[in-house]
DNA sequence: CTGGCGTGTTAACGCAATGTGAATCAACTC
DNA sequence: GAGTTGATTCACATTGCGTTAACACGCCAG
């Protein structure tokens, strides 16, 4: 917790006992007001390095999820992500894995937080995410943007990058299309579920013919990425 | 069965509540009695490979620690740690970070166990536990919407795959066709009994010969799967 | 302003999945 | 063995769902 070591907290009043409870440690810490404040590299005026997360998702889940989904993007160096729910929001952990480093349940032990962010930041110090995401001939790299199929580059859009990446990073696994429009376009999203169906349309062109099937629709329930490619 | 996925547990006579916690969850797990048990092989006949481990330390915090020790020194493969500590020992986890992956306090929630397992065991990279359903030759993955038998992929429809669904999960148990049509159907829907017979039907056929009685109909009540094979 | 470009929406189309009815078959009762 | 009930099978209609193309909006560069 020396010099530079700088916490994201959300929301941006920060919850009173979660400010106690850091001034107590003596951590050093920056409220953060959303997802798109965070994108436009407020409060942290230099780097944009943080120390790390600790995002309370008890009072507005949807926003919550958003922020961290930001900074799970990459462009924001946060490596240790904490997030603070109610013990009525444990189901929404299921499917969000990828979001968050740890969890602690409000209302929580001044202590037990402490435990759990000194635990998160020795972790931090020797562990690195994975760069480059790739299944089948499928690679992505998150630091550049690229694409590539067989070595050769794709040129996707926004939408459709993140559409792979995600489908990409949990092969194999079904999503339903509202799934799709929660963790990929974002939480407070409203839109037809048609979206979805347009854009996985786009990429299987842009994949080419012989890797179109890549993505698969499983009917009435959603799409999915790779696994039983041995099937006519 | 798939894979050994059982884990290690401490102390011998587990704690009650975490029996029940780990019984309920569908986990798999046996007792180890301590360091020196672990060190010899016990419990764990074969190759000795565990999924992962969860050592109570309120109890009895040496034993616990140097269990997590031994557990650490890489003899014996067991990536997910979680240690179950009482409030008062949190400074006792300030000089043990690297003996542990996760912690969690007693009395705990069992919710909170159960995500705190699954995450553990997301970032372990394996896949959490509850997403697979299977008795006997037949294998349903619940994130994939894959049907296996015998190991082979089978391609069902929705319907079909929702009705194998439900009565896998209830094995030996016979359903009426209304409680059928209630349960995997929907509950609003009312239709004609017959539609659930010519569901079995497509069931049986995409079974195959060999599996088709696995779906057994009681004559004037409804139909149930497994369970009294001996009656050819 | 104007032209591309990325994105979301709408509607038409085609097909497969589902449900229904009738006919056939099997099982139990008397 | 006849009669009755229930289960199986088949064929067919229809709905529902995904695909596809075309369009509309907003954005930015030129």
């Amino acid at each position: 917790m020396d010099s530079n070591e700088t916490f994201l907290v959300f929301p941006d009043p920060a919850p009173p006992d979660l400010v106690r409870c850091l001034d107590l440690g003596g951590y050093r810490w920056k409220t953060a007001a959303g997802a798109e404040a965070v994108r436009n590299g407020n409060g942290n005026d230099s780097g944009e390095t943080w120390t790390g997360a600790i995002v309370a998702a008890d009072t507005q889940p949807e926003a919550a999820w958003a922020l961290c989904r930001e900074l799970r993007r990459g462009d924001v160096a946060t490596e240790p992500l904490l997030v603070l729910i109610s013990g009525a929001q444990l189901d929404e952990l299921t499917s969000a894995d990828d979001l968050f480093d740890d969890f602690i349940i409000t209302p929580f032990h001044p202590r037990e937080l402490e435990a759990r962010l000194k635990h998160l930041l020795w972790r931090a110090g020797r562990g690195a995410r994975p760069e480059v995401v790739n299944y089948g001939p499928i690679e992505l790299n998150l630091e550049t943007y690229q694409a590539m199929i067989d070595g050769r580059p794709l040129d996707l859009t926004y939408m459709e990058y993140e559409l792979l990446r995600f489908l990409t990073a949990n092969p194999g696994r079904v999503f339903t299309r509202e799934t799709l429009l929660n963790r990929v376009w974002g939480y407070e999203y409203y839109g037809g579920a048609r979206t979805v169906d347009v854009h996985v349309r786009r990429l299987r062109a842009k994949l080419g013919e012989e890797h179109a099937n890549l993505i698969q629709t499983v009917r009435s329930v959603g799409y999915k990425l790779g696994q039983s490619r041995w099937k006519e």
